[in-house]
DNA sequence: GAGATTATGTCAGTACTATTGACGTAATTT
DNA sequence: AAATTACGTCAATAGTACTGACATAATCTC
């Protein structure tokens, strides 16, 4: 059952080619912008957590503030984002999505929620908790903390328009 | 539940994550032989599929012959694969690992493995076919012939003494 | 209040992975 | 004999990442 030497290639296997498809959804969309797969990534968690700091995102995304420099004043050069200072700390950069940016980061996920909705339909697979169980799982333990599924919402206000 | 605007949010910053972790098992070992997330993935598909030619190859991978050179250069300078002539079609190049290789590649996979075996106790999943039909799912249907599930071995011959 | 620390931004240099385009060679097919 | 195929290689470029260094403004600490 290729679980030879006792490893589980099989799933090793399944999950790349998985992600590979899953990322080739949205990285066609971002070519139209001149974006690639980083900006996607910065967008939406911008998405995801509005109001977040610079410094919880890098340490969500696990980069340099130098890699994410370029890439966050594209997304702020193109209105895609937008800085407010902290209101409690003014050293701090708040990031929200403007409008544009919410609307880019939907496009971007409608296909990959479409993807794995289609994944649960074609595998019988009817509890989705399932799925979310085994992938939080795979995360290290330490990290699970920047997860925080049902929590986030996306349908907040973004700042586009003022 | 975080699926606003009928959007599943909360499986797919999960599948960013897992990846994200899932990966950086072997980049650890990588680093160690000056060896990046593409030499990985060309040693294990050499490992798995012994033979393969480089067109094959390639096509797995989804990337151009140019940027498979010198990853491929590497590893067979390093002496991890090797080339022998295509029996039938002599202008092919059949890619095999050496023990050399095989061993390196079984280095790599054992923490992912291990991540997975953890994974599916930590959630409570006895089936693991489960989860690999939903994984499969997620694949590009035109794609899914990549995967053969459970007929490739690594046990297989090593080309590495002859 | 002076000094240390923190949050962020930026400059310079480098590495890895990937791309397109072009050209060459040997082997196979037509 | 000519066309095609499989592979290799040279050159130029792009995207994402890194380390190290330095600057500025704001906050915290003594």
């Amino acid at each position: 059952m290729s679980v030879e030497d006792g490893i589980d290639f099989a799933i090793i296997e399944l999950f790349f080619f998985a992600y590979r498809d899953f990322t080739s959804d949205p990285d066609q969309i971002l070519a139209d912008y001149g974006f690639g797969r980083a900006h996607h990534r910065v967008l939406h968690f911008v998405s995801r957590r509005p109001g977040l700091t610079v410094a919880e995102l890098l340490d969500v995304l696990k980069i340099t503030k130098q890699s994410l420099a370029r890439v966050l004043k594209q997304l702020i050069d193109t209105d895609h984002v937008v800085q407010l200072q902290g209101p409690r700390d003014r050293r701090q950069r708040e990031l929200y999505p403007t409008a544009k940016g919410r609307a880019l980061a939907l496009a971007l996920a409608r296909p990959q929620s479409r993807r794995i909705h289609a994944a649960l339909g074609d595998s019988g697979i009817t509890e989705r908790t399932l799925v979310e169980r085994f992938l939080e799982a795979m995360v290290n333990p330490e990290l699970r903390a920047q997860i925080d599924v049902g929590s986030a919402k996306m349908s907040g206000k973004s700042h586009g328009e003022h």
